[in-house]
DNA sequence: AAACCGCCCAACCGCGCTCAG
DNA sequence: TCTGAGCGCGGTTGGGCGGTT
């Protein structure tokens, strides 16, 4: 809770309403910066770093504090984090209201429940409807069919306030270009895909071609396309085949991921893979999901989704 | 009712970058 | 050019809470 550095009193752990109150009003009259400054003038007896840490993830103004991430801002985290990497702070910046402590939490929720998933042993049905089984279905439900991002300009951000009450920070899509990453592999690339469930049903438009631009992009609403670039540092994370980081790609995709959507990071990286695809090693993906997998779900599981329209209505 | 378990989240720590002196 | 302070970021931890057994 607290310690010692040169002799000076150090406070650590939970804060108070009065330390709160010692931020702000630091913040009013200086500005979220020269933290150190504020023990410095003997304000708290806290590190800057904590102050800092302290305004940006809880005393910011417009956070959405208390408030759960919506499917779609979770849909967003995924995707962005398979463009981005663990870049939760520049993830974070697409999310109005929410920090990168906030996503990094998430993610790593996430990457424990899908850990959880994959290392439960299939169960007989008979037990999968109670108790811990019943949660695992739970939480394979909640892994929301992702799409592509092509980030906006950062200016754009700056209505971003504005929309932090929105059910959904999608809810205004100039933010977003959105791609369903059936559109950026080719049908056959997963074989799976015919057997995956999709909650996108939204109509694609297609973007003029553009070579800079590998992906097609489809807004949800139905509104005049600002045609901005790929970001290209959105795709500089991004190892093609050949790359000796190629593989890390999958290390946080597991194969449930997988299963339950095979957009996640695929679409990431399809344009690149088509050339994997084609010299033989798509097939490899078949191995990784067996067919049966799917026998180990309750047979409703689906039955609120959208079937997939069938390749040939791609 | 109590114990257990898992999730969520606030907060800390360490590392690396930037920039002023 | 070097150095140290300040800051930002990602990783990790620990406690609170709610649900389940």
């Amino acid at each position: 809770m607290q310690g010692q550095n040169d002799g000076a009193f150090i406070k650590k752990g939970p804060w108070t309403a009065e330390e709160d109150e010692v931020v702000m009003n630091f913040v009013k009259k200086y500005g979220p910066r020269d933290w150190s400054s504020i023990r410095s003038q003997g304000l708290l007896p806290r590190t800057g770093k904590s102050c800092r840490l302290r305004w940006v993830n809880k005393l910011r103004p417009n956070l959405k504090t208390g408030c759960k991430f919506s499917a779609e801002e979770e849909r967003i985290v995924i995707d962005l984090q398979a463009q981005f990497g663990n870049k939760w702070a520049r993830i974070a910046t697409y999310l109005p209201g929410r920090t990168d402590n906030d996503v990094k939490n998430l993610w790593s929720t996430r990457q424990k429940r899908l850990a959880r998933i994959m290392q439960t042993p299939s169960p007989p049905t008979s037990q999968r409807n109670k108790g811990k089984i019943k949660v695992s279905h739970e939480m394979a439900m909640r892994e929301v069919p992702t799409t592509n991002f092509i980030p906006m300009e950062e200016e754009s951000s700056s209505s971003r306030k504005d929309q932090s009450c929105l059910p959904s920070c999608l809810g205004n899509s100039e933010m977003f270009k959105m791609v369903p990453l059936q559109d950026l592999v080719k049908p056959n690339w997963l074989n799976l895909e015919t057997n995956l469930p999709t909650l996108e049903a939204s109509p694609i438009h297609m973007m003029p071609s553009n070579e800079s631009l590998p992906n097609c992009v489809f807004s949800q609403l139905p509104q005049p396309q600002l045609n901005l670039p790929f970001l290209p540092e959105s795709q500089e994370l991004i190892p093609g085949p050949g790359d000796p980081d190629f593989l890390d790609l999958f290390d946080h995709l597991e194969a449930s991921e997988i299963e339950s959507n095979p957009k996640v990071a695929i679409g990431s990286v399809a344009p690149k893979l088509e050339g994997s695809a084609q010299n033989g090693r798509a097939g490899d993906n078949d191995a990784m999901i067996p067919d049966s997998f799917f026998d180990n779900f309750p047979p409703d599981m689906f039955d609120c989704l959208e079937p997939l329209p069938s390749s040939s209505e791609w």
